[in-house]
DNA sequence: TAGATTGTTAATCGATTAACAATC
DNA sequence: TAGATTGTTAATCGATTAACAATC
């Protein structure tokens, strides 16, 4: 149990981790060797026991590892039970795709509002969720704790808006926007969906061979 | 000039190198350095010549690289100029919502035509591309090439209709369904745009410290 | 020419894999 | 107990960084 330096390489399977052994939980498996679970998910057995080593032991000798605790472990690491706020910053499509489609509570997050300049959807509620104007966005962070901001704004109000709301606390940004959000602040972190980047990955791969 | 073995983690960099590059030429700037590409984009002038050399020799000693020159080789090394042809393959709210906002033409993708189950939506006509029912996708296939399936479709169907896909000859996937697709034939591509892992991602982050 | 900057080779660093003693 | 499988240390592999001769 190391606890410190853990790697983005190693961060970034984690999820991927907890859907497999949410699949295998579903599925009534009881417990798995990191050799099998190697073998589902097409990584070494060694890296699987490694990447877990960094946050615990979790297994048993001659055992392996019980599905349920360890899937209950991983989603105790990733924050899934840390009952976390997020606000969506721009409802046009693809917020709206979002807040119908997305299981948020599932991924331990609460959705409190939503926020956009559109005078027509100000007022209104979706999917359980108050549309607010980006007017309010002080006075809503001034009460509500604020963990995440999802944003799906236009790229030329996204820096600023991301300024604006980082000097209001907020410290995790969900990037929608395709382009690189910046911060000097070093509690500040960014994850983004970059479509674009993504769909020129494949179009990459089919292009040569 | 090598070509042989390009790294994953070189392939992921391109596309941003390439907005990166997009920026600068609309901004006007004629040519930069390794070392001032790195300062913008944060990473070091080293890695940048080493990305770049895998691909050709781009640059001129003592002057950089020609931005637009730079630009326009990786476009054609990320195939953007290549017209590739996508269909889609579930018309749900993400489905609308990425045939509203994205930009597919830009990054080089053509949509020929939507797919879906639902006998309102057949028929339509959603940004000029055409609504077709999933029993079309044969006789579809078989008159018109098509590069790459986005799929916005149901996890329980989603490794079924794959398979279908692939037996029809498609060799890319761009899949935003939460589950790890797969194909025994190398050929055959996916990308994928998994939002929980990414929003989990964040999640690990924030929570710990 | 002198200064700047490339492309590439060599050195370093970090991540993955292999091996194995510990132990259930 | 014997077999299985962990957690961890050591070995290997690959990716990033540094250095520098080549040259515009």
């Amino acid at each position: 149990m190391k606890k410190e330096n853990i790697s983005d390489a190693v961060v970034r399977r984690l999820p991927r981790y907890y859907r497999q052994l949410t699949d295998l939980y579903t599925r009534g498996v009881v417990r798995i060797s990191s050799s099998n679970l190697g073998k589902e998910m097409n990584i070494t057995a060694s890296q699987i026991r490694q990447d877990f080593s960094c946050f615990g032991e979790f297994g048993q000798q001659g055992y392996g590892y019980n599905v349920e605790e360890l899937r209950s472990e991983i989603g105790h690491i990733l924050g899934v039970d840390n009952n976390h706020h997020l606000i969506i910053i721009g409802v046009g499509n693809l917020g709206h795709a979002i807040l119908h489609n997305f299981p948020f509570s599932q991924n331990g997050f609460a959705v409190d509002a939503a926020f956009d300049v559109n005078p027509d959807l100000v007022g209104t509620t979706i999917c359980g969720v108050p549309v607010c104007s980006m007017d309010q966005l002080e006075s809503f962070l001034a009460e509500h704790r604020v963990d995440v901001a999802l944003l799906t704004i236009p790229q030329s109000v996204a820096q600023e808006t991301t300024n604006r709301l980082m000097n209001l606390g907020v410290k995790g940004f969900w990037n929608f926007t395709n382009i690189e959000l910046t911060s000097d602040n070093p509690d500040v972190k960014f994850e983004n969906i970059h479509f674009a980047d993504s769909l020129l990955i494949l179009s990459y791969r089919i292009s040569n061979r």
